[in-house]
DNA sequence: ACGATCTGTACCAGATGCGAC
DNA sequence: AGTCGCATCTGGTACAGATCG
């Protein structure tokens, strides 16, 4: 008696009784299916509207295996691209009348990678999307029976999962390209982390935008996106005194730019016009930064559009042909101009 | 023949025949139900573990009537307070062994609002999570028949849903106490836009903390929230002149504090020496900035712990008594000193 | 006779193949 | 041939009854 009084929600016998059928020609009515005469669905349908019948997902995912879900796994922090994305993919995914159940995790340890993905495999999702930075996530889902298509974003385009990416690698070189357009010539590179795939085209990119206009390429520094990590190879560098060995530096992400800026202008230097810098993303922020940083933007409400239409063709079971990936663009503002004079030889 | 040999997966029954029980006996040891004799148990788990089994939710929901699964809405763009939250609760949802369906949405028009909802319903979710900054979205959704507990992030705790929330009264009136306690009297309020509760909470911190101390209360500027609605108020700001007519403001968010900065900078006004600034959030970038922003830091991760907290709570029917408010943290860098010395009275 | 342990069967709310009009 | 209904199936849980020491 506690709770017996719990909305009884109408099921598919209710509104075939009232609609004066059997349950299953209100079935046929639900799905489109052909076979039953324009009065008799009039009927149906009426009899649906008056009872506000809804069909019980978890009834109808027992039987045909399917859930209309999608299972949405991100790895990593709160980070302005893959939360956009993230943002974009789920509301077309409504628009498709898709749900989706989503398994984020901070770290991207391949164990609880795995039981996320099983956990939503239990769930019968009809898909994987997984947006992950880590290449080491890739490989963990690799390994997995999946059973459903996957689709990652995956600038490698390596991962023989279904992908859709940026071309982070063109727009490395188009980074590099508007420095040494500049009259740069000694470009040093801020990396990402090495495990992350995006990290690594970009550094590809960079090195070879730089052979092509016969540059010698610095061994690159490698931070680990934040803010902090710019910080502390800025200082580092700043600690070679007063002549630097590099006029501009291509940074991973906004944030290492911030954080290197930060350090470069906190020892004396100036940028622009010591040292240019350049950045990845295009976080909201950026434009006001000081100096306003010139970086190349990424268009991640598109990414996460293009991961639903990726999805939806490859549950259609089109041979898709992929969404081609979109190349950043370069938004130049006030942290790049050109290099120095050149510089005297140094002195002792 | 085409799909056949779809990785069939291993039923109850499969379960019971190869522990040679029945699959009511498997049921019982998979809900630790007692009366089970431990061989019997351990049998039936071996078999669980030879044959991989997993029960389906779909078929267990369908019957319990519960689903396992939280609906979760979010409204806004990829901010970092709200997205952590959301990376936190999920992370907590996933470990309470609940799955989390997400429907999110860049704007909170009533109508997506309530479709959300409807959506998330159909699905059986047994609760809603509501992380919307509007207080729209709290109203929309005030009017619609649930059927099941919701749980929104309202800070202004007025909404007759259960919530949980950062004291955003209390950090206001400690930014302006911090402000103030460094000596100025003229403090300016550069708010967030009158629909967010949370910028309403503050705009309220910030005048009565001033009433309290007899400091007057120039009128708010009301921004968005974006680094570009704080330059534009910088910029009018700067306008005023060499003599400004106040030496600190409360900025309702770090990147409003960021677009102010700059533009007060931009005309050659110095922070903190001119005017002090103060943000709110603390983002990652926050500390980096030029000159390396005080705010007051939100702990948007344990928001997101609470928030799963508070939902367990009131799942278990407990009256409940709620997750006390925390409290935002002061965190002082350098964009807030004493104020100039005290102005001459202003010449021509 | 009786409690612990286990089994049989009904049931949840739909989809679907086959047969009947 | 076009409409529609009956029976059966999905994979679990719940409750009553059977078995056994």
């Amino acid at each position: 008696m506690t709770d017996d009084y719990k909305a009884r929600v109408a099921t598919i016998f209710d509104v075939a009784r009232l609609a004066g059928v059997s349950h299953q020609t209100v079935s046929r009515v639900l799905n489109d299916l052909p076979n039953v005469r324009p009065a008799t669905r009039q009927r149906v349908e009426k009899a649906i509207a008056a009872l506000n019948y809804r069909p019980s997902p978890a009834a109808r995912a027992l039987v045909t295996r399917r859930s209309r879900t999608i299972g949405l796994i991100t790895t990593g922090g709160p980070d302005y691209g893959p939360s956009s994305a993230v943002l974009h993919f789920n509301e077309a995914a409504r628009n498709a009348r898709y749900a989706v159940s989503m398994a984020s995790m901070l770290k991207s340890e391949p164990d609880s990678l795995r039981s996320a993905v099983e956990l939503l495999l239990r769930q019968n999702v009809e898909a994987i999307v997984l947006i992950a930075a880590h290449r080491g996530a890739l490989d963990a889902v690799q390994g997995i029976e999946l059973g459903v298509p996957l689709v990652a974003v995956d600038s490698s385009g390596r991962s023989g999962f279904h992908s859709v990416a940026i071309d982070q690698y063109r727009g490395a070189r188009a980074a590099v390209a508007h420095l040494a357009g500049l009259g740069h010539t000694r470009i040093r590179h801020l990396a990402g982390p090495a495990d992350s795939m995006d990290a690594l085209e970009r550094v590809r990119g960079w090195r070879d935008e730089l052979a092509a206009r016969g540059l010698v390429a610095l061994e690159p520094m490698v931070g680990d996106w934040s803010p902090a990590s710019g910080f502390g190879f800025g200082t580092a560098l700043a600690q070679q005194g007063a002549s630097l060995d590099f006029t501009a530096v291509f940074a991973g992400n906004d944030q290492m730019a911030l954080g290197l800026v930060h350090a470069l202008t906190g020892h004396g230097f100036t940028v622009p016009r010591d040292v240019s810098v350049i950045g990845f993303d295009d976080i909201p922020e950026s434009a006001y930064f000081a100096p306003p940083l010139t970086t190349m933007r990424q268009d991640f409400d598109s990414l996460g559009r293009d991961i639903l239409f990726t999805l939806l063709a490859v549950l259609a079971d089109e041979d898709s042909p992929g969404v081609p990936p979109m190349v950043p663009e370069l938004v130049i503002r006030s942290s790049t101009a050109p290099p120095p004079r050149p510089s005297l030889p140094t002195g002792g």
